[in-house]
DNA sequence: GCGAGATATCTCGATGTCAAGACAGATAGA
DNA sequence: TCTATCTGTCTTGACATCGAGATATCTCGC
């Protein structure tokens, strides 16, 4: 709760600003009764997500594919053979509701990159699996995903992206304990 | 393009594993030719913040407010008196194309949480600015974010936090550099 | 074998967003 | 001053998502 703004950015910026930052900043001027460290983080996480949005849909256009479609294809194959999951594993995996999945589904099988049949062992059930166009595609999708974001790295040497993805499984464990619940 | 994936994981995971671990390791097993190194911080970027969105609409929810109003709000609030910024310079801050801005406005106005009013200066233009309502609406809300942030940020020491969001702001800076296109 | 509750998937209506384009007004060079 | 171009905002139509609920099936205790 040490309320010394103005030393942490002075001491901070020893390279660029960014967007975060300037928003910092301008808290800092409108509400300098607030700590707003926190955004120096969250913010930076969160706008970077959307960059990388925004990366990503430009990667799989070359693809011929959404970002949407991706997810579900890199699902299945990351399954391994036969490449099957079913639509309740495969919304737990992507984080979607049970009605965006079937709409998903919907559309990936009508594109020939997936194929649903009910399931032998339960007649509730349904298994999606990858076809082989589905499977060539989503390799190559992601070869080149891979690629580019390599690059998007490349300003942080490796002792550097391993210590961030530690900081940033830190943050990300007590999500994962907690998000469980069905859809 | 080193391929040591087992040196990398075994050594890493000195603490607890996350979703993304899981999901390398897959990937290692199914793609062992691959190096996907990029995920381990990627992929948790992307996950934070899909976690941290929900984390805020909760938080939001007890102030009436979703978040893509918190959104907009926060931006003219930070803009400082007289809080007014133009739609297009709000659809800037927010990362939003102008069809979007035109409708969310409609919608706060219709809260009565902002107005609208011409630009003086400019005949095309419009001025949005806060109404006392959404001053005091969007402090509340602000104010009870940093709070519940500051939370999730708790397992990180301050310095790690530091590192983290140093980190994060070098991935940040060639995006901001490149982003400044119309929508 | 029966019934209650859990589970798997799908349906449907509402909504927020985007992309493309319409349109009025501003701007700068000839 | 005229014209071409740019800029700022709004309109429209398509679309992916969500949330709630419907339906069918499974599971488990009795």
């Amino acid at each position: 709760m040490t309320l010394h703004h103005a030393d942490h950015d002075s001491s901070r910026s020893a390279g660029a600003k960014d967007e975060v930052d300037l928003l910092v900043a301008a808290w800092n001027q409108e509400r300098p009764d607030l700590d707003v460290e926190p955004l120096q983080v969250l913010s930076r996480v969160s706008r970077l997500a959307r960059h990388l949005d925004r990366a990503r849909r430009a990667a799989f256009a070359e693809h011929d594919l959404e970002t949407w479609e991706f997810d579900v294809l890199t699902a299945l194959r990351r399954a391994g053979e036969p490449y099957q999951m079913s639509p309740g594993a495969l919304l737990r995996a992507t984080l979607v509701t049970s009605g965006t999945m079937t709409n998903r589904i919907d559309r990936l099988a009508a594109a020939g990159l997936v194929r649903r049949r009910p399931d032998p062992e339960d007649r509730r059930g349904v298994l999606v699996s990858l076809t082989d166009a589905g499977r060539t595609r989503v390799d190559n999708a992601f070869a080149d995903l891979l690629r580019r974001e390599r690059e998007l790295l490349a300003s942080l040497q490796e002792r550097e992206q391993q210590a961030l993805s530690d900081l940033l499984r830190t943050l990300l464990v007590p999500f994962d304990a907690t998000d469980t619940g069905a859809h």
